[in-house]
RNA sequence: GGGCGCAUAGCUCAGUUGGCUAGAGCGCACCCCUGAUAAGGGUGAGGUCGACUGUUCGAAUCAGUCUGCGCCCA
């Protein structure tokens, strides 16, 4: 629509700038020493002052409103709030109705902080994928989600509380994390917008909503129908001031000095029998020696761990204090270092073994009427200590952990105050733990059970808010029992269904599943879904079945899992309820909550199955490779304990952020790109380009440097469109239906044929979802093919021809297909430039308003021609061979522009046929005045297929297309021009 | 320390079952054009295919060891 009138604004200004300008250059050229004869007649229009004509008024130059510069930090935001104003995702949900349903499921984000670089590279990669498949003819709703609990907002809210904490209830702290993580939903939910992440923004999943609250218990109801639910003791960090129990982000390390001693314990039985002949010796004169800084849990010793692969050593000494010979088991390589800071010089080595051969050995606890094994671990080491491991399950995670191998009690003699209750020995009842230390290694002494004592300082775990030493005490805990009816077995054959993407994968979360050890899901908090667990005041049982779950899930529906925090027990007493074990009616509230895992882990229920009537199992869940321990495991435990399927068919995983030198980003190090930041300054196309070019499966780097690489990348995708549209401005009022399609020439039918190739790769690669094949495809289709060929062959036609020839209509034809054709292709990747390139095709009944609506491109048959392209390629190098010996008259100044040259091509005489046939195509694709072609002689072996040398041409140049012309000066009315341009001119 | 990965030009990627002097695009250098102009075109220089050791007539490609980096555990 600026056609004409732009021409008519700026000629009268341009016009005698521009002739004054180059000429000066030309005559300079022309005089070099080189150039003589050539040079002398029509070359020089300028002379012709007479009526020198506008003739660049005759030419069809590209005219388009569509920016060179992309300003995208600008319209971005413009085109996405006309998004939403149009409602995009509503539209785009009709448009597909029909289609099959592929639903990617989002992996909820935790509503703490702004997005950092990870979090958008998840969304956008979520992103392609949606509107890939969207653009694919899939239904593909995208409802996005947020993990709301947990403890870093809990611990956020309490520490902005400071003192005030202690005086709050549950439910007013709860309501401050409430509005904590709304108010972070609401932050993300802005910045995801803003990369152009298509979804339904308005209405997401929280999973502090109460009809997501529902579902986390309806997933609890069920594993409990299951009976894989059951309570056990296990060690935690406790702090004894404030009676809680503390997450390890909620520990501070600080040096504390505590007693380091040495202890024998005496072995029953194992040692080995070498040894015994050796010294006539009984099992009853060994011990095994231990060592601890922590003495008052030796009450809760059920074992001693060796390592299968250390080498132990039977060592005979005699005591200084007692004056009795002792023997003792300890690792070799410990023995000099031990035997020195008991100041034992004089002692002998027995005999050694493996730990293995220890393995089942018993021994007596020093001060407890009890006999325990010794058992084998993997994390003894000899870094200090004996190479014999003190472990008390109930007082360490390593212990807890050895204690399930073996099937160790976990003793925890020691209450919420940190005393040891009556489960201790009698002297030590009462007692707080720390002040139990002496008396401890007094008591050793004095049995003679001690070998050496000394204080040591070292780093010691403490609460975060009272600063006081911590201790590890076992407690009740909730699990889920990973091998209860076969879980573990079942979810692995889920794990083979799977398709994982990259395929190791699988072999990960396999890894991981085989291993796991029951699942603790309860947490001693208070922000997030209760374990609605009543507590028999009479005989302190807990109830807890699907039946009692299910009465708590129908009360959150409605009010809310804060319903449990606010009202009296009296009035969450399910009717009919009764302790199990002695039939009381009255209950206590017991206080822990779910773990979060298990809370995203079941979003399978509260969002695909029920909700938002997404269907269950997923098409895909999408995320980074941490969640094969995370929110993977979670969801398939989840959902085959429920219902016997995995939740996904697809799980595609991708590589975490790193800088430009493959290094992880973190504050420290001052690599860190901040996405928002990045967004703003460079655009959203920009950040999504560069995720897309890179494989995702492996890290993603992102930098600064790299990110301007991509602005280069993508201006020159932008101009490739600019130019498209700015020669397409007068087709919109062109007839389609008036086209004939004889009207392609040879290198447009080329130009469609390559096109449809790169339809079949793009599409192909976006449904393996291979997004940098996509990029790669496109950068090279767009440079080779278009930019550097085919657009700059068609410049002569599309400007010089008359606006309506069929043959300009021809190449306006393969322009349009083109710019449709790319502008769908790049519609995932860069929905925003997409979207503003789509607003420039005409208006047509069936154009959807939106790029978004539209479908992938697909070939068209009829430009498939697999003998021409094997002819192109015969072309397409003697171009090459051609340009190369352009630039060698480049060089010596003899021409400029290809236009100025007449080339002569050497071939073998089994070549000539084909390149004579195609003489005219070929001076085109090198854009030179006239081409020639001579046999080569026959003897030339191995040397390249063809040869060229290039002249400059003797013909003056038409001053409006600027071609050499023979026929340049025939015309009386039009002296200047070649007959072309006299006949286009003429109408 | 264990599990799962990754490692080809400055950057992003290709390299089918081991086989011709290892490719592409971008970037870079130099040149051209000035009718895609804060654009466009051409030519060219860049790689001991992370290292080492094997298997083989032949290895970027197979095997082993190691190094670096990432994720998850300990």
């Amino acid at each position: 629509m600026a056609g004409p009138g732009r021409h008519g604004r700026i000629h009268p200004l341009a016009q005698p700038r521009h002739e004054a300008g180059p000429e000066k250059i030309r005559g300079k050229k022309i005089m070099t020493p080189a150039m003589t004869d050539a040079s002398g007649s029509g070359d020089e229009p300028s002379p012709m002052s007479t009526k020198a004509k506008p003739y660049k008024d005759t030419l069809n130059l590209p005219v388009t409103r569509f920016d060179m510069k992309a300003n995208l930090t600008v319209r971005e935001p413009q085109i996405q709030a006309r998004w939403r104003d149009q409602d995009l995702y509503g539209q785009v949900r009709r448009a597909r109705a029909q289609g099959a349903r592929k639903v990617l499921h989002d992996g909820p984000p935790y509503a703490n902080g702004e997005i950092h670089m990870g979090t958008a590279l998840n969304k956008m990669l979520k992103d392609f994928v949606v509107r890939s498949l969207t653009m694919r003819g899939f239904d593909s709703p995208y409802v996005p989600g947020w993990d709301c609990h947990g403890l870093p907002i809990e611990h956020k809210v309490v520490k902005d509380l400071g003192g005030r904490a202690a005086a709050m209830s549950h439910a007013e702290i709860r309501a401050l994390c409430h509005a904590e993580a709304m108010k972070w939903v609401d932050v993300q939910r802005q910045q995801f917008r803003r990369l152009g992440v298509l979804g339904d923004w308005d209405k997401p999943y929280l999973t502090l909503d109460p009809q997501y609250e529902a579902g986390i218990l309806d997933v609890l109801a069920d594993l409990l129908d299951d009976g894989s639910i059951f309570r056990q003791l296990k060690p935690i960090h406790w702090c004894m001031t404030d009676r809680t129990a503390l997450a390890e982000a909620e520990l501070e390390y600080h040096d504390e000095t505590t007693p380091s001693i040495y202890v024998n314990f005496p072995m029953v039985s194992r040692v080995p029998a070498s040894w015994k002949q050796t010294d006539e010796s009984t099992d009853h004169d060994w011990h095994a020696m231990i060592w601890t800084t922590t003495p008052w849990t030796l009450p809760a010793n059920v074992a001693i761990a060796v390592h299968p692969d250390l080498t132990y050593a039977g060592i005979c000494y005699l005591d200084p204090s007692s004056g009795r010979t002792v023997r003792a088991i300890l690792a070799a390589d410990l023995v000099a270092k031990v035997m020195a800071m008991g100041k034992i010089t004089d002692y002998t080595e027995v005999g050694r073994c493996r730990g293995r051969e220890l393995e089942h050995g018993e021994y007596r606890h020093p001060f407890i009427d009890r006999v325990s094994p010794i058992v084998l671990a993997g994390y003894v080491s000899v870094e200090d200590g004996t190479g014999l491991v003190h472990t008390a399950p109930g007082h360490g995670a390593e212990d807890y952990q050895t204690g399930r191998t073996y099937q160790l009690s976990v003793l925890s003699p020691v209450d919420p105050s940190g005393r040891f209750n009556d489960e201790a020995p009698d002297w030590l009842v009462g007692q707080q733990v720390f002040a139990a230390n002496p008396r401890i290694v007094e008591h050793l002494k004095v049995s003679g059970h001690l070998f050496h004592e000394t204080p040591l300082v070292h780093s010691y775990p403490h609460c975060w808010r009272c600063k006081k030493p911590v201790i590890f005490r076992a407690t009740e805990q909730w699990f889920v029992a990973v091998d209860h009816n076969d879980l573990r077995q079942r979810t692995l054959k889920a794990i083979e269904d799977v398709n994982w993407l990259p395929s190791w994968g699988q072999s990960r979360i396999e890894a991981m599943v085989s291993l796991r050890p029951d699942w603790c899901i309860s947490r001693q908090r208070s922000w997030g879904v209760p374990i609605p667990a009543l507590g028999c005041t009479t005989c302190h049982t807990q109830l807890l079945t699907a039946q009692t779950v299910r009465h708590f899930r129908d009360l959150f529906r409605s009010a809310g899992a804060d319903a449990w925090f606010t009202r009296p027990v009296e009035e969450l007493v399910p009717p009919q309820a009764a302790c199990p074990k002695c039939g009381g009616t009255t209950f206590r509230k017991e206080g822990d909550i779910l773990d979060v895992w298990f809370e995203s882990g079941s979003s399978h229920r509260a969002v695909l199955a029920e909700n938002f009537g997404l269907g269950y199992p997923a098409f895909m869940y999408l995320e980074g490779s941490d969640q094969h321990r995370g929110w993977f495991q979670s969801s398939i435990l989840t959902a085959v304990g429920t219902t016997g399927t995995a939740p996904f068919e697809t799980v595609l995983t991708h590589g975490f952020v790193v800088d430009d030198k493959g290094e992880k980003m973190s504050k420290s190090l001052g690599n860190v790109v901040p996405a928002v930041k990045a967004t703003e300054q460079y655009g959203a196309d920009v950040l999504r380009l560069m995720v897309a070019s890179m494989d995702y499966a492996d890290d993603i780097r992102i930098s600064e440097r790299g990110i301007k690489e991509t602005s280069e990348s993508y201006r020159k995708i932008r101009n490739t469109f600019r130019y498209l549209l700015g020669n397409l401005e007068d087709y919109a009022r062109f007839d389609p239906a008036s086209f004939d399609a004889a009207w392609l020439h040879e290198i447009d039918l080329w130009a469609l044929g390559q096109l449809n190739q790169v339809m079949r790769d793009v599409t192909a690669a976006y449904e393996r979802f291979e997004f940098y094949r996509v990029c790669q495809r496109i950068y090279q289709f767009v440079s080779v093919e278009l930019s550097s060929l085919y657009l700059d062959v068609l410049k002569d036609r599309l400007y010089t021809e008359s606006a309506d020839s069929p043959g300009r209509r021809a190449a306006q034809f393969v322009l349009a297909r083109l710019h449709d054709g790319l502008t769908r292709l790049l519609a995932p990747i860069i929905p925003h430039t997409a979207e503003e390139s789509w607003d420039y095709l005409p208006a047509t009944p069936d154009k959807p308003v939106s790029v978004h609506l539209a479908d992938f491109p697909g070939p068209d048959p009829r430009w498939d021609d697999s003998s021409r392209d094997a002819r192109w390629e015969t072309l397409l190098e003697v171009r090459a061979t051609v340009l190369r010996a352009l630039e060698g008259l480049r060089k010596d100044k003899t021409i400029g522009s290809a236009q100025e040259s007449v080339v002569t091509v050497t071939a073998a005489a089994a070549d000539l046929p084909l390149l004579e046939a195609n003489r005219e195509l070929l001076a085109t694709l090198c854009i030179v005045s006239e081409i020639k072609f001579a046999p080569a002689a026959p003897t030339s072996g191995d040397s390249d297929r063809f040869s060229a040398a290039a002249e400059r041409s003797p013909h003056a140049k038409c001053e409006r297309c600027w071609n050499y012309r023979p026929s340049v000066g025939q015309s009386a009315e039009h002296p200047t021009l070649c007959d072309r341009c006299v006949s286009v001119i003429s109408g």
